[in-house]
DNA sequence: CAACAATATTCGAAATCTCTTATATAGTAA
DNA sequence: TTACTATATAAGAGATTTCGAATATTGTTG
């Protein structure tokens, strides 16, 4: 028995799947600003023409990204901005995260220096 | 040559990924109101006890649940707010998203029924 | 101690993901 | 038409993820 609750979860696992590769996380930061062309976006990453496409697919596919054709260029952009307000929180976790860690770590070299 | 940048996607990914799959989601959304002990969880979502604890160890493996234990139960709770934060604009995102498919699939049926 | 309860870990098979290489498609220019 | 440019797709190997079954660990209780 399949229920709202279970596709919206569905949902929300496949969104986090799009994003849990650092290259389509690049992808997506870049276009933080407005759109680019899909070879715009190879030069800045520095990544094989065949992978990006096979990253952007993925993108499409989730419909994180949406894609305007003009002449023999493709042009992609973020379709929605919560999506930038997604990574936006997740910089913020990060450097929480991080300030912990650093905390951590310290702490632990206390311990050692005493022990000395 | 690795930089910040680049460690920061790839602990993005790492965080998207461990939140890549509907029972973790399930585990997190479980937790939000507070923690809960494994055995609760396990009972609460239905599914098998060593399936529980091994998406409960990728959780714990990506600082996104943390745990207690007592007596001979463990009890887990999610690390930071921010991560509830993170599924709530999701769940705005999610519904945009559902809105706008409503409306797509009613623009289609739309010209469905014009053809007949 | 033995038996039990709660949870974690290991193992192996099937599914999925990622990369590189090769090829296909579509638009443009000569 | 042929050649060229930009992008997408297919195919296959290797890595990773996921699941259930079995087993291990740890704390409790009698």
């Amino acid at each position: 028995m399949i229920n709202t609750q279970d596709s919206l979860r569905q949902f929300k696992a496949e969104f986090f799947q799009a994003l849990a590769h650092p290259t389509r996380i690049a992808i997506v930061e870049q276009l933080r600003n407005g759109e680019l062309s899909a070879g715009a976006l190879i030069e800045r990453l520095g990544i094989e023409q065949a992978n990006a496409s096979q990253h952007l697919a993925v993108l499409r596919a989730k419909n994180i990204v949406i894609n305007r054709k003009t002449r023999n260029q493709v042009f992609y952009s973020v379709r929605h901005p919560l999506i930038i307000e997604v990574l936006d929180i997740m910089r913020r976790y990060f450097h929480a995260h991080m300030s912990e860690m650093v905390a951590t770590l310290k702490a632990i070299d206390k311990v050692e220096k005493i022990r000395k």
